[in-house]
DNA sequence: ACAATACGAGACGTTGCGTCTCGTCAAGGT
DNA sequence: ACCTTGACGAGACGCAACGTCTCGTATTGT
């Protein structure tokens, strides 16, 4: 139906714009399509022709707004997860990314795409970031052989989704307690 | 303006049995009031008038639905917390709980009161069943008397909410992993 | 018996949804 | 140069559920 080659970057972009502004004025929950699309100066129409929903487009502003660009490098487990962590949280700090990313995890109970973005998209899996690194660890000896990645992975991610969710603080010394506590022991003073 | 002592017991019992029925039957997101107003027999003034919102209501079915009843014997901190999860985990395989819990979680981003649930109430605290228990271990020595009774609370919580929310298993398998991360090391062969 | 009020039923206005139908406009093909 | 195609802005449209309200009836305490 659509075609994406026909598609006016420009529209995108103020569309994205707008819904990242709407959310930090009056928060996720309140925004409408009808809304962005006034804010955007745009037809609703352009909005449904590219997104299936309202989380569909917090996908892409959300994926746009938390980028790791930078990754530490892999000497050891601990502080890489401490930087990259740090480096997310700080992110979060500087942007609308928490309040959206709450949104998201709500609406995934509801939403096809949201849920799909956190089972196994950018927001829940987080296999480059997380998981692979670790995956790297552990062929390099850095880790223990036997280690579980997936649930450090999932332990990580679920902590800071329950923060997220609650309204808990994002900083540095929760990085640190999460980096603690998934790898406890592993690579520390226990071992 | 309503007075609590004229409430008709077996309206509420009749409201809170329709509710826990449709979630059952067509999922949490797709109640809607008048639904279960219709289901019950009953008008939506008087759903209305008793609870704020669906949200609310729900705060109720699920709290009349995992009553932990029985509580393990502390003699071990890791037995009591395992008991105890497998215990609420067999509690959520037998009822509705888990979508209503997931779609709690949700609301709690739109509602007050499933806000408050979640953060204080019987939903996010877990007080009685967590945290007292552990305090409690910790001033008998039989955890170390430094030992972060709130973190652990808080990881047991979030990697609940987590597999909740992004329907993975709540098995016994899991219920011991979460003791053996709360309570990693401590009582364990590490120390 | 009487006052107070919970209750069933459902009308009501409001909001946002997602679809649709216009007329306009820019781009690519012939 | 013309013509087709499809994106676009604007907004009308029907729909569903919200939360409030107003009836008339039933129940309860004094």
């Amino acid at each position: 139906m659509a075609d994406p080659s026909r598609r006016s970057p420009a529209k995108q972009a103020a569309i994205v714009a707008a819904a990242a502004q709407l959310v930090a004025e009056i928060g996720y929950a309140a925004v409408t399509i009808e809304a962005i699309a006034a804010r955007a100066g745009v037809g609703k129409q352009t909005i449904y022709r590219w997104w299936d929903s309202k989380a569909a487009l917090y996908v892409e502003v959300y994926s746009q707004m938390v980028q790791v660009d930078e990754f530490p490098d892999m000497v050891d487990p601990r502080r890489y997860m401490g930087a990259i962590l740090r480096q997310v949280f700080d992110l979060y700090a500087a942007t609308s990314a928490v309040p959206i990313l709450a949104g998201l995890i709500s609406d995934a109970q509801r939403d096809d795409v949201a849920r799909h973005a956190l089972v196994h998209g950018l927001i829940g899996g987080r296999g480059p970031v997380l998981a692979q690194p670790l995956r790297q660890a552990c062929r390099d000896g850095r880790l223990p052989a036997d280690f579980d990645v997936d649930w450090a992975a999932e332990m990580a991610v679920a902590l800071i989704w329950k923060r997220v969710l609650s309204g808990g603080a994002l900083d540095h010394a929760f990085a640190d307690r999460i980096v603690a506590a998934v790898l406890s022991g592993e690579g520390g003073p226990c071992r």
